[in-house]
DNA sequence: GGGCCTATTGGCCGATCGGACAATAGCGCG
DNA sequence: CGCGCTATTGTCCGATCGGCCAATAGGCCC
């Protein structure tokens, strides 16, 4: 490949593992060099900050501060910065939340090598790349509609093992009311009973731990 | 080193990433041989039947047959089968189930290559090896109340909005069992309804997104 | 101004829940 | 061989849930 630039990688990853894997594995891939590794936010963006990468991989899930958080201050501070999602999650939340903060795609930690590659190649190129798997959850979390402030108010106190009763008191509604939001979050999360309603909501990224 | 005989490592995770780095890492380690990979509980069986390999790293979360029973029909039909688990949760749950199930050791993801190394050795010397932090988790973890396998499994019901009755059908046992078994998980939890108790879930790591 | 969405409230009703009573069988541990 | 824990099942009952009917008021977009 002649005119196909080297590209330079930043890997940040809590799992130094997974991390050691990986850039052994990317190293051997024509045009792609790993330069470093993080195995936290502030550690990752001090190293763009003197190393200049092509393109982060970044997973979601770290201690302190998290893979948005990370990809928020780095590109508030290297606007321009390409950064691939590589994580675990395929919540639609997630995925949106990481497009919104400026993400150049996301893919799944089961992509297959060869995928992989591929996608960080076309994010250094400038284009959105989502992995197949995540684009499905992603269209299949678009469909049901959008929870409004309320309701996720009221699936926060849900969760807590609220009745409407306690619900309508808690917020100055009546019961009824409070039955109505619920009812509107089983729709919206398509869910049987509060207690999926709260499943969903973990899994959206409505509710965190 | 002379008289220390080579370990023949079979790998069971479901990121193929992952699988491909830790078999580069590992095999550049003197007395270790990478001898085969699967990405599921069947194979990584079949694999142990035909190879018979010395130690399995073996991952908890996956696809179909989860690590947990993967250990146990390993186990059920190999009694001195030695595998290390290898995974990201540190839910005391599941290290408790998986050294119930026969684990000789349980690290997490985030150890460091010399300590991977070092406990598949211990495991394959025939060691109970415990990842610190993990050791941490499980000491904190067994002063509330110790959620039961059966409990466990109605709970991933409980999650999915299944009434008490669809639990007794879908687990062979009348809807009063599941019944108790919700109760039981009420209790233990803390929790006031079906709803908290998966929040709690979720909280305590029993659940995962 | 006319839709569209959200928030709000009411009553009715069958299904479901969770607590309290009590009981049997199997398993591991000492 | 008991002790304790888990899994199992039963009945009764008041509380709660979730679905169904319908209605009013405010905000936002075109």
């Amino acid at each position: 490949m002649p005119n196909v630039p080297t590209i330079r990688l930043l890997l940040v990853d809590d799992h130094p593992v997974l991390r050691a894997g990986l850039a052994n594995v990317l190293n051997y891939e024509p045009g792609i060099t790993v330069v470093a590794e993080a195995d936290d936010g502030a550690t990752a963006i001090a190293l763009w900050r003197t190393l200049r990468p092509d393109v982060m991989l970044l997973d979601l899930s770290m201690a302190g501060m998290d893979g948005i958080e990370t990809l928020e201050r780095l590109r508030a501070e290297f606007p321009d910065a390409r950064v691939l999602m590589l994580t675990s999650s395929e919540a639609p939340e997630d995925v949106r939340h990481a497009l919104k903060a400026g993400a150049g795609g996301y893919v799944t930690k089961n992509v297959r090598r060869a995928e992989l590659v591929a996608a960080i190649r076309e994010v250094f190129a400038g284009a959105r790349v989502i992995g197949e798997s995540v684009a499905r959850q992603l269209a299949a979390g678009e469909e049901s509609g959008a929870v409004s402030r309320r309701e996720l108010e009221v699936l926060g106190l849900v969760r807590q093992g609220f009745t409407n009763a306690d619900i309508g008191r808690l917020l100055g509604i009546s019961e009824r009311t409070a039955k109505a939001h619920v009812g509107a979050l089983l729709c919206k999360l398509q869910a049987a009973d509060r207690a999926e309603a709260v499943a969903r909501g973990f899994e959206r990224g409505l509710l965190k731990v």
